[in-house]
DNA sequence: AGCACGCCGACT
DNA sequence: GTCGGCGTGCTC
């Protein structure tokens, strides 16, 4: 009987391919071989083996294999696979999530050693030309060490490659061997962890042992209550020195400072993955970590996928970041999937939050996970004093009410710094015209366009359009043509000229555009002179700002009221956590928000603090209308050169199901229903039970698949989305 | 996704 | 008369 192999492609397809093994080859799940596909020649991931292939096809044979182990290890493999059936996206494109680019382009699976050069003995005593003054300092340089040094590392030096060539040329130097790199490589100095507060040393003792298994574990700790010292106190104690471990971060928090906080205690095991990551860094730390090296890897959402041979221990910090949850294409949870790897590795999970999602909130209060609770600031920090700022008919300078500017000045007279935020979620600064009413809007999109005023341009936020904003007004030619809203920049403003002795620090999109410039900005505000930073989301997430006794909420109303069934969740968990940045250090913290509904409940009990009463609220509210997390919920996007093109492929699609455990929302056109001239509708799935609806959302894609339709006529399913917009 | 084959407009 | 536009069909 003839071997066969089921493989998948680094393709957009939803089926895989059958090969046949030719004798004497050897292949096994997970393994990467070449295969010759149409008349081109691939590299396929084997999925399975002994398959019986369709009828009347013959089979190609395997080229090749690209090597003898698997480059999927199986629980890599198992994740991916399962994810791939989840969230309905193609087997192939998930399974090569799991490789390095360069891995996924057939290279070979090794690293090239780095050049590096040592001295060959008794070089140094032989005379140099008196002019080589250069050679003869790399030669003196090289001869101190007396250990091999990295070509990178020479340069970096101020040597150049002639000068190494010329030492090389007179053997002076020579190549150094991978053995003698390695035997020179010191392990960095680790510091030892400072010591638990009690309260601390308490959640510590709740959190769970490695050896019950597998164990998902929710530390809900209050801003400022030292998350992050659990967890490397957690890594310290429980993980053995042979083991792997992983820490998942948003995006935003993988700053070269958390960085160095993990580095300071375990040196050279720590590992970093995320996207700025060049093809080679990416292949050098997927081997290490496919090799089995003890690492300690600190990533984003992707990380979840990488090759872990001996996991000890997953965290997810800050686990209700929406960053988690990849936007487009294969829209996967990181942290869902990291919840599944840990059943797939039998070791512990921990998701750690000041805010928990309200899923997570809900599989803890209902058992599902174990909930820690870290209750109590670190230190001598208190919790802030939360206020409501009723700023209905109050006279508003760049969005700041006067009481709002007088507790700045009483900050800064004190040589405070003061945080002022604003949620620019639907609060965007547009044009608009005081005599004929006329706004701004994107010719692409449904939306008005945003006024940037240090360009003076127009900008849309949905598309890349962008415009000379026009000194009068396009419609009426009117001069009362003028920026309404605020934005950071206007805030900014008015900060300044208000405070014009004290550093006004913007931190939004746009000022922080260029790579290490949020960090300098933190580093900046971390030597505690007085300050004011202005700025949007990115200042609400997880930085530690020791001198900031206020924070200021422009206007808090954006969620109040949306469509959008998780708005007030992340309303809630916004305002929560930029509160958390006010009186992290010895100074206590006043919180002010601005708002128009000082009535509003949801804002009443955030005054409290208290994020359990609200998350519980918050639950009531999801299960009274059957939402999430009470079922599951899916999304079926299209978008075409038409409405009517996408509205009539959701009618088609909805035509298709007919398991009476599914109900549909829609079609509807969505919230932005041109973007980019295109015209986006949605249909929305729930059900009370996963099993029917997955398997009724993957008929539904092999169906839209084999329908015939315009090629601009775009579909995408979202499962668990997050905006439903 | 590629890459082919295939059938209609402006060029040496 | 040809080069080339991208429509649709297939890849074990």
């Amino acid at each position: 009987m003839t071997q066969t192999a089921r493989i998948a492609l680094s393709r957009p397809l939803r089926r895989l391919f059958d090969y046949r093994i030719p004798d004497g080859m050897v292949v096994q799940p997970g393994q990467r071989v070449r295969i010759p596909f149409g008349r081109q020649s691939l590299v396929g991931l084997v999925v399975d083996t002994g398959v019986q292939p369709p009828e009347g096809i013959k089979l190609k044979p395997i080229s090749a294999v690209l090597e003898d182990w698997p480059a999927l290890p199986d629980e890599t493999r198992t994740l991916l696979q399962w994810a791939a059936s989840y969230y309905q996206h193609p087997l192939g494109e998930c399974l090569f999530m799991g490789l390095p680019p360069a891995l996924r382009r057939g290279r070979p699976a090794s690293q090239p050693a780095e050049q590096a050069w040592t001295i060959v003995p008794g070089a140094s005593t032989a005379p140099l030309p008196a002019h080589a003054k250069r050679q003869q300092a790399l030669l003196d340089w090289l001869s101190d060490l007396g250990e091999p040094m990295g070509q990178k590392d020479i340069l970096a030096a101020g040597f150049s490659r002639a000068q190494l060539k010329a030492l090389a040329d007179r053997e002076m130097i020579r190549e150094a061997n991978a053995k003698e790199q390695l035997s020179s490589r010191k392990p960095t100095p680790v510091d030892t962890l400072p010591e638990l507060t009690p309260a601390q040393n308490e959640a510590f003792g709740q959190l769970p042992c490695p050896d019950e298994g597998f164990t998902a574990s929710l530390l809900y700790g209050i801003t400022g209550s030292g998350k992050t010292e659990l967890y490397l106190h957690y890594i310290e104690r429980y993980l053995s020195d042979d083991q792997q471990a992983l820490v998942l971060v948003p995006e935003i928090n993988l700053t070269p400072q958390t960085v160095r906080r993990f580095t300071r205690y375990f040196g050279d095991r720590i590992a970093v993955w995320h996207s700025a990551l060049n093809d080679g860094e990416r292949l050098h730390t997927w081997l290490r970590i496919r090799q089995g090296d003890p690492v300690i890897v600190i990533g984003t959402r992707s990380a979840v996928t990488l090759p872990f041979m001996r996991l000890g221990a997953l965290i997810v910090d800050e686990e209700h970041d929406t960053s988690f949850k990849q936007g487009e294409g294969f829209r996967y949870s990181g942290r869902d999937l990291a919840v599944y790897r840990a059943h797939l590795n039998q070791c512990p999970v921990i998701l750690g939050s000041a805010t928990p999602s309200i899923e997570s909130w809900h599989n803890a209060t209902s058992g599902k996970y174990r909930l820690i609770r870290l209750e109590e600031r670190a230190g001598e920090a208190r919790p802030p004093t939360m206020r409501l700022l009723d700023i209905r008919s109050r006279p508003l300078e760049g969005g700041l009410s006067p009481r709002a500017l007088q507790a700045v000045r009483e900050r800064i007279e004190r040589q405070e710094q003061v945080l002022v935020f604003v949620n620019r979620r639907g609060f965007a600064p547009v044009m608009m015209c005081f005599d004929c009413g006329h706004t701004s809007e994107c010719p692409r999109c449904d939306s008005r366009l945003t006024f940037h005023r240090r360009d003076r341009a127009l900008r849309c936020h949905h598309c890349d359009y962008q415009t000379a904003a026009p000194l009068t007004c396009p419609s009426c030619d009117s001069d009362a043509y003028k920026p309404i809203g605020q934005g950071t920049e206007r805030t900014e403003d008015v900060l300044q000229s208000a405070f014009p002795d004290t550093p006004v620090i913007r931190v939004d999109r746009d000022s922080t555009r260029n790579r290490g410039s949020i960090d300098r900005i933190l580093e900046r505000v971390n030597t505690g002179e007085p300050c004011i930073l202005v700025g949007t989301q990115m200042l609400a997430k997880g930085h530690d700002f020791p001198n900031v006794s206020l924070v200021v909420v422009v206007n808090a109303d954006g969620g109040l009221f949306s469509v959008d069934f998780r708005a007030p969740e992340q309303l809630v968990q916004t305002l929560l956590q930029v509160s958390g940045r006010a009186g992290r250090g010895v100074i206590p913290g006043t919180v002010l928000i601005q708002t128009c509904h000082s009535e509003h409940p949801l804002l009443n009990q955030l005054c409290d603090g208290h994020y359990p009463t609200l998350a519980e609220h918050i639950l009531a509210e999801r299960e009274a209308l059957s939402l999430p997390p009470f079922r599951a919920m899916a999304l079926l996007r299209a978008e075409a050169a038409s409405m009517e093109e996408s509205l009539s492929l959701l009618d088609a699609a909805k035509a298709q199901i007919r398991d009476n455990r599914i109900e549909t929302w829609g079609p509807l056109p969505a919230l932005i229903a041109r973007r980019a001239d295109r015209h986006r509708a949605q249909l929305i799935f729930l059900s009370d039970r996963r099993g029917p609806m997955q398997a009724t959302l993957a008929n539904l894609c092999y169906f839209l698949e084999n329908e015939k339709k315009p090629a601009t006529l775009k579909w995408q399913v979202d499962i668990d989305p997050l905006e439903t917009g």
